[in-house]
DNA sequence: GCGGTGGATGAAACCGATTTCATTAAACCG
DNA sequence: CGGTTTAATGAAATCGGTTTCATCCACCGC
């Protein structure tokens, strides 16, 4: 099946018109006369003649694809994001391009080759804070850059869509203290990883800012990081849980965290919310599985508002950098109640 | 920042050299001397150059990139297989273009837009079975093929990587059966669904099939259909769980398919497993949390697998179409035990 | 010492579109 | 009716690589 594609000067000749004529009728430029355009058009259809990606590519200097810098993607919560931005897309004649970031090296280089001009249009990064040496890079690069859940003081390059995740996480230990619990843990990632992932760094600020607030003194041994993961969570919370004096309640940086606590809670044998309270942090679907309270974030409208941005900026390119922040949302369910005694 | 893009000319200047000469260093030609390559290398690496990817497909007329088909990309089975596909890609230097498939009319528009030599060296489709009509156009678009939990009985022409569902619906009953049960219910996606997927189809067809080996009369009200989704399986499970004489097992299509059965009979006051059996399909990670016993497929690896297959093909081209049909494993986990009484 | 062989390189064509610039023909105007 | 716009189109340059073909030079064998 030999099949040889079908140019732009076949259509040309066949039409008994310039190639340039071609381009100017399947681009809609007002500078062609109707007939013949009318004319080409019929060329076109009975060819089934689409024009050469790359060549319009190199020729118009636009790529017409979109890369999205993502970490992990097979977690929910993060596959729920980039929901939001492949069903935006979608619409579009914008391509979608996926790097998967799973090892720091990877990461590195990933920003150092992705975006560029003559590669993708535009980028939006899931989960993943550039760090201060990444940022001139990305704006050297001159591709604009839409970072969802991901964060960097210099809002005048960088459009932002974030979670205000400080105030999440004092919300939800507020709301554990508010039950009447004093001795709570935490259970979170790591707030140094090679990633640069800031939300349960910056739920556990949270954490302890709401500790402080009411005077509760933090205990370094209610607090744990591990890497990401159910199986380190339960981890951490069993020997959280084993200690002479246990907590009465376990916020975790995650659901998926919060699903090792469970399981580890179970393990030993504590009833929940009777012996201990859990909460989690997404609101992914094994939440409402498992009737886990957790705060909720909009995760599939986060990575829709970004992939918006993102498309309004390539229209109009003198967009002012946004940082929007989504509203959180505490969703009770089953896993947590006033403290034993 | 201009930043103009530096080109092969740029480097070919630079290195004293001409852009043959660079073009062939970078891309691993015998027939450039080593000093010289050394001289052009240093040179690419000062510039941080990297070669105009359009040019690249443009000149070659291969696109360097890759396309993967793909329904409902949140679901954790699909993501799973989609992260063997990524993950095997990430260390070719192939892109990979997603496109998501949530509507008939998407499928439809897909198939015939996306294999073209033009815009894609290869395609995988994950998880939608062409019909009888598409497969001479996908032929037709001389782009090599895999499917992944996907068939067509055209082998000449595509590569196949499945699993074989009638074999592992009709294991999983038997399990059930051989635990005594004889009254064995199935949840299901539509058979007959604008999607073609196959897999529902296959399983409740080893379902028959086991039935009538062990002589069990097929019973059309233990037999359910629905568009896929935890809450649909729910209301399905309910209705069969509230029979006068109900099943005393339920065999879901799949794992998210068996958890909204198991709320159902949590919600019934029905004890897993003294009173109900429930066996899902899939092993993805919600399975072991919960306990559920199932059928593991390889999800990760058949992606991993069609991924590599596609690879070849695109080096050696005579290929002959492959198909290899995956493992199966049940495991035994907590929701699975002898009938009551 | 000379034709032959082969390795290394440069020059130029080429991929398929877009776009600038030039050209032609028609329309318009005083 | 001559001169000037203006609309429509063609010719050709361009984008940034790759690849073919030609060239040059060194080395080999006789």
């Amino acid at each position: 099946m030999g099949k040889k594609t079908v140019t732009i000067r076949d259509i040309a000749r066949e039409a008994g018109v310039s190639p340039g004529t071609v381009s100017r009728a399947i681009n809609n430029s007002p500078l062609v006369n109707p007939e013949t355009r009318q004319r080409i058009i019929q060329v076109v259809k009975a060819f089934d003649y689409v024009p050469h990606r790359a060549a319009q590519r190199l020729s118009t200097g636009k790529t017409l694809t979109i890369a999205v810098i993502v970490p992990f993607f097979t977690t929910p919560s993060v596959t729920e994001r980039l929901n939001g931005v492949v069903s935006t897309l979608a619409k579009t004649q914008y391509d979608l391009l996926i790097h998967n970031i799973e090892k720091p090296e990877q990461r590195a280089n990933c920003f150092r080759t992705t975006p560029r001009r003559d590669r993708v249009d535009g980028v939006l990064v899931i989960s993943i804070s550039p760090t201060d040496e990444e940022v001139p890079l990305l704006a050297e690069a001159d591709v604009p850059i839409v970072l969802i859940d991901a964060q960097h003081p210099d809002l005048k390059r960088l459009h932002q869509i974030t979670v205000d995740d400080v105030a999440g996480g004092q919300a939800v230990t507020e709301y554990l203290i508010a039950l009447g619990h004093t001795r709570i843990g935490f259970i979170g990632d790591p707030s140094d990883n090679p990633f640069n992932f800031t939300s349960s760094r910056d739920r556990a600020s949270g954490y302890r800012r709401a500790l402080t607030t009411a005077g509760i003194p933090y205990c370094p041994e209610y607090y744990a990081e591990n890497p990401h993961g159910r199986r380190e969570a339960r981890e951490s919370a069993r020997k959280m849980l084993t200690l002479p004096e246990r907590p009465t309640a376990i916020f975790a940086a995650s659901d998926v965290q919060a699903v090792g606590v469970l399981e580890a809670a179970r393990e030993l044998g504590l009833r929940v919310p009777q012996d201990l309270s859990v909460v989690g942090y997404d609101d992914v679907e094994i939440a409402e599985i498992l009737g886990l309270t957790t705060m909720r974030q909009m995760l599939f409208d986060s990575g829709q508002r970004g992939a918006e941005l993102l498309l309004k900026t390539l229209e109009n390119p003198e967009t002012q950098p946004v940082h929007e922040v989504l509203p959180t949302e505490l969703v009770i369910r089953d896993t947590t109640g006033p403290p034993p005694r």
